[in-house]
This record gives structure tokens, sequence and C-alpha cells, in this order.
DNA sequence: GTTCTAGAAC
DNA sequence: GTTCTAGAAC
């Protein structure tokens, strides 16, 4: 089998010829501008302002993108001007919860914001507090929903009320994001390593107790 | 955000 | 020797 690397071509000119930020900073832009092209796995909903997609690589058994069409680079650019669209995305947010909760009971959920997010475009994250997947990898996944750097939809709706600007510290957040591994249902602080954190998460995920005594 | 992989940790 | 983490990616 060969390498063929021999695609040099430069296909679609995409936004960012003069821009720095590297392309898969801004793959989320894509279904807010064309949401149609993508498939129903991808795309779970889409009207005129909001799109729903589901995590491409999700960190839980459910884990949703919840994004306002109107293109808003992130966080911290938000204006109380939007505080009318942050209620329609809660809106969004708890529709698809209640969907969710139809197909499994036993799931609960979270929705809200990465302090420090990767991603462009404004996105609220809704996801299950199982955290069971494949694609949870590490630490920074870990830690980044289930340490303050995790804020809550109320949270964040709550600042906009009080301040102009959405800022968090980012020195502050990078560290919250290499804390020990401590489990978000019960009492077990500093678990080993990841491997041995997926085996504790299938265990309350088994017996649906959040108190383990191990 | 992910992939890849060197070398740390076990 | 194998498992696991964490930093570079031009």
């Amino acid at each position: 089998m060969k390498n063929n690397s021999t695609r040099n071509f430069s296909t679609k000119s995409f936004s960012s010829s003069s821009s720095s930020s590297p392309r898969w900073s801004e793959e989320l832009i894509q279904y807010c501008e064309h949401p149609e092209t993508f498939s129903a796995n991808e795309v779970y909903h889409f009207d005129n302002e909001f799109v729903i997609i589901t995590d491409k690589y999700p960190k839980a058994k459910k884990h949703f993108l919840v994004m306002p069409r109107k293109r808003i680079d992130g966080i911290e650019n938000l204006k109380k001007r939007d505080l009318g669209m942050m209620k329609k995305l809660k809106e969004k947010g708890q529709w698809v919860i209640e969907s969710m909760k139809g197909e499994n009971p036993k799931l609960k959920f979270r929705m809200g914001f990465h302090a420090l997010p990767s991603m462009k475009q404004f996105h609220m994250h809704v996801i299950s507090q199982d955290f069971i997947s494949p694609a949870l990898k590490n630490k920074k996944h870990w830690n980044s929903f289930t340490t303050p750097f995790f804020k809550d939809y109320e949270e964040i709706e709550n600042m906009l009320k009080e301040k102009e600007e959405i800022k968090f510290d980012k020195i502050y957040y990078e560290t919250l994001l290499k804390k020990p591994l401590n489990c978000h249902l019960c009492n077990k602080k500093d678990i080993k390593n990841i491997p041995t954190l997926k085996r504790h998460l299938e265990d309350h995920w088994d017996d649906d107790s959040s108190e383990k005594s191990e």
C-alpha cells in the first residue's frame, strides 16, 4: 500500500487565507452556514436561527452542540443584546434533553460552555453525565466537563446580565485542566489514570448509585 | 479540536 | 515489557 501524499492542490478556498487561526478551529462554522448539507446523524436539527449537531467526538453517551446560526466568534464576543438569543438557545437545549430522556430516562444532563473554547463559533454543550465514550481519552477532556472550567448555562446568562463582557482568565482556567482526576458523582479523588476512571464510570452507570465506597 | 508517538510510569 | 501520558504538529 502506498502513501498517497500527492494531494497538494488547495481545494475549497475556506475563510482563512489571511486569518492565522488554524482550519480545525473553524469547523463548526460550516454547520451554521450550510446545515442542510449534512446528514441527519451529523445535524440533529436546524431552523433559521439555530443548529444542533451531534458532537463529532462525543465525550459521553449523548453529547450535542447547540449553536446560533448567526456568526458569533466565541463566548467572549457575547453581548447583552444576545440575551434574547440565549433564552432561545436554552430552550433548544432543554428540548434535546427532554427528547433524550424520553429515549433513556436514566440519562442526566448538563448544558453549558467551556470557559476557554477551542472551536470558533459560540456553542453550548448538552452532554449526558455518564461520560462513557471512547472519545474521552485524557485529563483535559475530563476536567473540561467536570471542573469549573465548565460553565452552566445559568451562570453565563447571569454574567451577561451583570456585565457587558464575558472573559475568563486563561492562566487560571488552564490550570484547572491539569487537576487530578476526581469523580463528579462520588467523593473519589485522585483516580490513578484514565483507564481506571473509565472503569469507575462504568460502575456508576451500572449500579446507578451516586455514592460509591471504593 | 485530534493524531501521533517518545519516553515516563508502572 | 507494556501501559499510559503529554507535547508537537511548519
